[in-house]
RNA sequence: GGGCCUGUAGCUCAGCUGGUCAGAGCACUGGUCUUACAAACCAGGGGUCGGCGGUUCGAGCCCGCCCGGGCCCACCA
C-alpha cells in the first residue's frame, strides 16, 4: 500500500468511462486466460443482440445484469469466459438492408462485383443478386456491430472482445451446418411436404415459435350450402374468399341439427362443388351455426380436419398470397370456372370483396356481413396474416410429435437452475404445448444454407429422398454456388446433374448453437473442453420458447446433456405507464445518450436495482440516485484516504470500530449469498444501506478521534477500521459501479479492483473480534437524538450542547462510545448513561440544550 | 379458457422459511455553509400493506374467493 498521493484535489466522475475502458482494453483486464481448468472457469453464453439497427435501453438493462454476475465471479477468483456475439443472420438484417440501401434480393440475377448501392435509397427498390445482397447485409451488420460494441464498452461490460462471433461468420455457419448434418444422420432432421404456415410478404415458411396473435377486424358471412333434398345448410365464415377451396362441411358428431348431414353431400355456393358432410369432435356447436366449411387451408384446424378425415386438396392460395391463376380440381362447371376467374390472381382482400359480390348476386349470402374483431395469426415480424401453403420443408424433432422426447426435454428443464425459479414454468408450458416439430427451413437469402444438394434424374426432376450431403471437412458450404462432391458446377440444373437446396435455416437454428459456436466446438477442442457446458445462459423471458428451448434441444441431441447449468432470466423495461417499453420509445432515449447524461455507473445502478426476472420501470430517478452514490464513493474515499490509509488490522481495538466491522462482515455475507443466488439487486441493497450509514453516522462519529483528538492509539484504531471498511466497500460495489470503484481503488491500491479478491466475511470477523453490531444501532440512535435536538431548535449541527442523558436498555452499550458521541454531538457538559433495564422501554435521550452555545 | 408473475406511503420499490414488519430512496415540509461531499448534510409529516372471508396465540407474509395490472399459451367457422 502506498501513500494517498493518488487522491485528486477535486474528484469527479467526468471522463471515467473513456479513461478506464481504454485502460482495461490496454491491460487486458478481462482477457480470458485459457490455461485455466474447467473448475476454475465461469463461462457465459452471452445473448447475441440482433444487429439490425439500434440498441435500446432494454439491452443496457439486461446486459448489465450479466456483467454484474461476470464481475462478481471474476472477483471470487473464477476465470470468466465472457464472449460477445452478434445475431446478424436472418430476416431483421435483410429487412433493414432493404430499407437502408433501397434494394431487394432477386436470386435469379447474376452477381455484379462492381455494384454499389445508391447514395439515397430510391423509391423503387433496386433488384440485386443474392451474393450482392448478402455482401450488403454483411457490410451493414459490421457497421451496426461496431456501434453496438462502442456502447457496450462505454457501459463497462467486462467482455473479452477477442472472443467475438457473428451468427453469419464462417465458424457459425460451419457449426450450424455440422449440427444439422449430425441431426440428419441421427434421424432428428427430416423433410416433409406439408401444409405450412406461410408469410406472404416475406414469402417464407415460419415456425410455431414465431407466431403471434393480433386482433383484427373481420366479419361473419352467413352462407347457404345446398343439400340434395333442396334444403340449405347455413354456415358462418370469416373467410368467404376461400369458398373455392372448400372440401367439406363439418359439424360435431353429437350435434343433432346436422345428423342427417353426415354421410351426405352438399354443394358449395357460387361454385356448386359437391363436398361431403363430415363429423369431427373439433367442430364446436356453439360457434357460428355449428357447421363449418373446411378449406385447404384457412387455418390450422382445417389442416387437422383435412389430415384426419382424409379430405381432398383444393388449394387456391399461392406463395405470393394471391389466389392461384387456375381453378383447383373439382371446379369443373363452366359457371364455376367463370366465377373463379373473377377472383383468380387477386389478393386476399380483393378476393374477399369480389367473392362477397358473387355471393350476394347469387343470393347465397344471407343477410349482410356482421363485423367482428377476432385474433388472427401473424408471423411476429410480419405485416399480413399468415396463410397456409403446402410446401416441402425441413424439420427438426423437438418433441412436438414424440411424447418420449418431450418428456426428456421437460426433464432437462428441471436439471437446469432457473433464476428466478418460477421461469421454469414457462419452459414447461411451452414444451408441453408443442403441436409439431421445429420447422427450420426458410425461403430466404441471408442465412445459413442447408449443406446439401439434390440429384436430378434424367427427366430433370430432383430426388429429394436422397440428398447429397456436404462433408464436415468442407464446411461451411454454399450449395447455391458450390458443386457437391462428385459433381462439377456445369452440371447444376442439368438432367443427371444436381441442384442445391435453395433454403436457409431459421435464425434460431443457428443461435440455438451459441454455446457451441462461442466455445469452439469442433474448431478448438482445447477451448471447448474448458468452457463447455457453460455455467450461465442469461436472457429475457420472451425467448424461452425459442432461444433457450432450441439450445436445449440441440445440446440434448448432440451431447445428451444440458448446454449450461444456470439460466438467468431478466425482465423487461416498462414505460412509466406500466406498458412494455416499445422499440420506438426505447429508441427515443438512446442508450449512449443515457450513459452520457447520467454516467454509466448510474445507469448500471438503475439496472442493478431491477430484480432478476422482474419487469422494471424506466426510471431516471434511480439513475440520479446512482450518480449520487458514485459521487459519494468519490468523496468518502477521498476523506478516508485523506486521514491516512492504514493497513493495520491489529490496531483496531475500539469497540465502535469493531462493531462497525462486525456489521460490515454481516453485509459481506449477505451480499455474497445474494450474488451466489444471482440476486445482484439484494446484494446491492445490503451494500448500499450500510454504505450510507457508514458515511452519515460512523464517519461522523470517529472523525474527531481519527484526527487524533484522543491520542495516536485511538486514532490508529479509527483509521485502520476506516481503511479496511473502505477497501471492503469499494470491492462490494465494484460489480455495480465498475468505473468509480476502479477510480478510487487506483488512488491507493495496485492493480485493477476487478481482479481484486471479493471480500471475505470471515476475515473481517477476525479483525472485528468481539465487535457487537448492536452497538452501532445504539450509538446511531443516540446520535439521531442529539441531531434532532438541534434540528428542532433550528440550530447548526456545530452548535454545542450543554449535556445529555441517555436512558434505556442499550444505554450501557452506547456508553462505550461516549467520547465519540460527545465529539460528534459537540457536547461540552455532562453525558450520562443509565441502563433502566426495562425491555419495554426503548432507548431515550434527554438533551440539555439550555446552555448551548452557538 | 389454462399457466405464471404482480397489486405495500404521491412515485420507484425492500420486507428472506408468519412474531419490533409497517420500512428505504425519491418527492414534499422545515432547518444547517458542519474543515470528504450544498449535484451536500440534518430533522419531519405521510400507508386500516387491492377487497372479503379463513387458518393461527399472532398474517403484507399461509389458504379460499373476488377485483385490478402484466406476460405466455389455447381458441380463432
Amino acid at each position: 500500500m502506498r501513500e494517498n498521493g493518488g487522491v485528486p484535489e477535486k474528484p469527479s466522475l467526468d471522463g471515467l468511462e473513456q479513461r478506464w475502458a481504454r485502460r482495461w482494453e490496454d491491460d487486458g483486464t478481462y482477457r480470458f486466460d485459457r490455461t485455466r481448468t474447467r473448475d476454475e472457469i465461469y463461462s457465459i453464453d452471452t445473448p447475441p443482440p440482433t444487429a439490425s439497427g439500434l440498441l435500446h435501453v432494454g439491452h443496457v438493462f439486461s446486459f448489465t445484469h450479466t456483467d454484474l454476475i461476470a464481475r462478481y465471479q471474476r472477483m471470487r477468483g473464477r476465470e470468466v469466459f465472457y464472449p460477445m456475439g452478434w445475431d446478424d443472420n436472418g430476416l431483421p438484417t435483410e429487412r433493414r438492408v432493404q430499407n437502408y440501401y433501397g434494394i431487394r434480393c432477386d436470386p435469379l440475377l447474376p452477381y455484379d462485383p462492381t455494384f454499389e448501392p445508391p447514395a439515397e435509397p430510391p423509391k423503387q427498390q433496386v433488384p440485386v443478386s443474392r451474393r450482392n445482397f448478402i455482401e450488403l447485409c454483411l457490410r451493414l451488420a459490421a457497421e451496426d456491430e461496431q456501434a453496438f460494441g462502442e456502447v457496450f464498452r462505454y457501459l463497462g461490460l467486462s467482455v473479452d472482445w477477442n472472443h467475438s462471433y457473428q451468427t453469419v461468420d464462417a465458424g457459425s455457419r460451419a457449426a450450424a451446418q455440422r449440427a444439422f448434418l449430425r441431426n440428419f444422420a441421427r434421424g432428428e432432421a427430416y423433410q416433409a411436404e406439408a401444409p405450412t404456415l406461410w408469410d406472404v410478404t416475406f414469402r417464407t415458411a415460419v415456425a410455431q415459435a414465431e407466431l403471434e396473435d393480433r386482433e383484427r377486424p373481420g366479419a361473419y358471412h352467413l352462407l347457404a350450402f345446398h343439400r340434395g333434398d333442396g334444403g340449405d345448410v347455413q354456415i358462418d365464415t370469416t373467410r368467404p374468399e376461400l369458398v373455392a377451396a372448400c372440401v367439406a362441411v363439418v359439424a360435431h358428431p353429437d350435434d343433432a341439427r346436422y345428423r342427417s348431414l353426415f354421410g351426405s353431400t352438399v354443394r358449395t355456393p357460387v361454385f356448386g362443388v359437391e363436398v361431403p358432410g363430415v363429423a369431427h369432435a373439433l367442430a364446436e356447436p356453439e360457434k357460428g351455426t355449428g357447421a363449418a366449411m373446411v378449406c385447404t387451408f384457412g387455418d390450422l384446424t382445417d389442416v387437422t380436419w383435412w389430415r384426419e378425415l382424409q379430405l381432398e386438396t383444393r388449394a387456391i392460395v399461392g406463395w405470393d398470397g394471391r389466389i392461384a391463376a387456375d381453378p383447383p380440381p373439382g371446379l369443373d362447371s363452366a359457371a364455376a370456372v367463370e366465377a373463379y376467374a373473377a377472383i383468380a390472381g387477386a389478393t386476399m382482400h380483393t378476393a374477399r370483396e369480389r367473392m362477397v359480390d358473387l355471393l350476394r348476386t347469387s343470393g347465397e349470402l344471407i343477410g349482410e356481413p356482421r363485423p367482428i374483431t377476432h385474433p388472427v395469426k401473424f408471423y411476429e415480424r410480419g405485416e399480413k396474416p399468415l396463410e397456409i401453403v403446402t410446401t416441402r420443408q425441413w424439420y427438426l424433432r423437438n418433441g412436438g410429435r414424440d411424447p418420449d422426447l418431450r418428456a426428456r426435454l421437460v426433464a432437462r428443464g428441471r436439471e437446469l437452475s432457473w433464476h428466478p425459479a418460477f421461469m421454469r414454468a414457462r419452459y414447461e408450458n411451452w414444451v408441453e404445448g408443442l403441436n409439431g416439430d421445429w420447422l427450420v427451413s426458410r425461403q430466404r437469402f441471408f442465412g445459413v444454407p442447408f449443406p446439401l444438394w439434390y440429384p436430378l434424374g434424367s427427366d430433370g426432376q430432383p430426388n429429394y429422398d436422397e440428398p447429397i450431403l456436404a462433408s464436415e471437412a468442407a464446411l461451411p458450404v454454399d450449395p447455391s454456388s458450390e458443386a457437391p462432391p462428385g459433381f462439377a458446377e456445369h452440371q447444376r440444373g442439368k438432367p443427371g446433374g444436381f441442384i442445391g437446396d435453395p433454403d436457409v435455416m431459421d435464425t434460431w437454428a443457428t443461435s440455438s448453437l451459441t454455446p457451441q459456436i462461442a466455445g469452439g466446438w469442433e474448431r478448438d477442442a482445447d477451448l471447448f473442453g474448458r468452457v463447455y457446458p457453460m455455467d450461465l445462459r442469461p436472457q429475457a423471458h420472451d425467448i424461452i420458447r425459442t432461444w433457450l428451448f432450441g439450445t436445449v434441444v440441440r445440446a440434448d441431441a448432440e451431447f445428451d446433456a444440458l448446454p449450461w447449468g444456470n439460466a438467468a432470466i431478466s425482465g423487461w423495461i416498462l414505460d412509466p405507464d406500466r406498458k412494455k417499453m416499445s422499440k420506438s420509445k426505447g429508441n427515443v432515449v438512446t442508450p449512449m445518450g443515457l450513459l452520457e447524461e447520467h454516467g454509466s455507473d448510474a445507469v448500471r445502478y438503475w439496472s442493478a436495482s431491477g430484480r432478476p426476472g422482474t419487469d422494471t420501470a424506466f426510471d431516471v430517478g434511480q439513475m440520479k440516485i446512482g450518480r449520487r452514490l458514485a459521487i459519494k464513493m468519490l468523496n468518502a474515499s477521498k476523506f478516508v484516504l485523506g486521514l491516512g490509509a492504514a493497513d493495520e488490522p491489529t490496531a483496531v481495538f475500539d469497540p465502535l470500530d469493531r462493531a462497525m466491522l462486525a456489521r460490515l462482515a454481516d453485509v459481506v455475507q449477505r451480499a455474497t449469498l445474494a450474488f451466489d443466488g444471482y440476486d445482484y439487486a439484494r446484494a446491492l441493497e445490503a451494500t448500499e444501506t450500510f454504505f450510507w450509514s457508514f458515511c452519515d453516522d460512523h464517519l461522523e462519529l470517529v472523525k474527531d478521534r481519527a484526527y487524533g483528538s484522543r491520542g495516536p492509539q485511538a486514532a490508529a484504531s479509527a483509521r485502520a477500521g476506516l481503511s479496511l471498511a473502505l477497501s471492503v466497500q469499494q470491492r462490494l460495489f465494484a460489480p455495480v459501479l465498475p468505473f468509480v470503484t476502479e477510480e478510487v481503488w487506483s488512488w491507493w491500491q495496485e492493480g485493477s479492483i476487478h481482479r481484486a479478491r471479493w471480500p471475505s466475511a470471515d476475515e473481517l470477523r477476525d479483525v472485528a473480534a468481539d465487535g457487537n453490531p448492536a452497538l452501532l444501532d445504539a450509538v446511531a440512535t443516540v446520535l439521531v437524538e442529539l441531531r434532532r435536538a438541534k434540528s428542532e431548535r433550528k440550530l447548526s449541527m456545530r452548535a454545542e450542547l450543554a449535556g445529555a442523558a441517555v436512558r434505556g436498555p442499550r444505554a450501557g452499550l452506547a456508553s462505550v462510545a461516549a467520547d465519540d458521541l460527545r465529539a460528534a454531538g459537540r457536547i461540552v457538559g455532562p453525558l450520562t448513561f443509565s441502563d433502566n433495564g426495562d425491555a419495554l422501554t426503548d432507548l431515550t435521550v434527554d438533551v440539555d440544550v439550555a446552555d448551548a452555545g452557538r
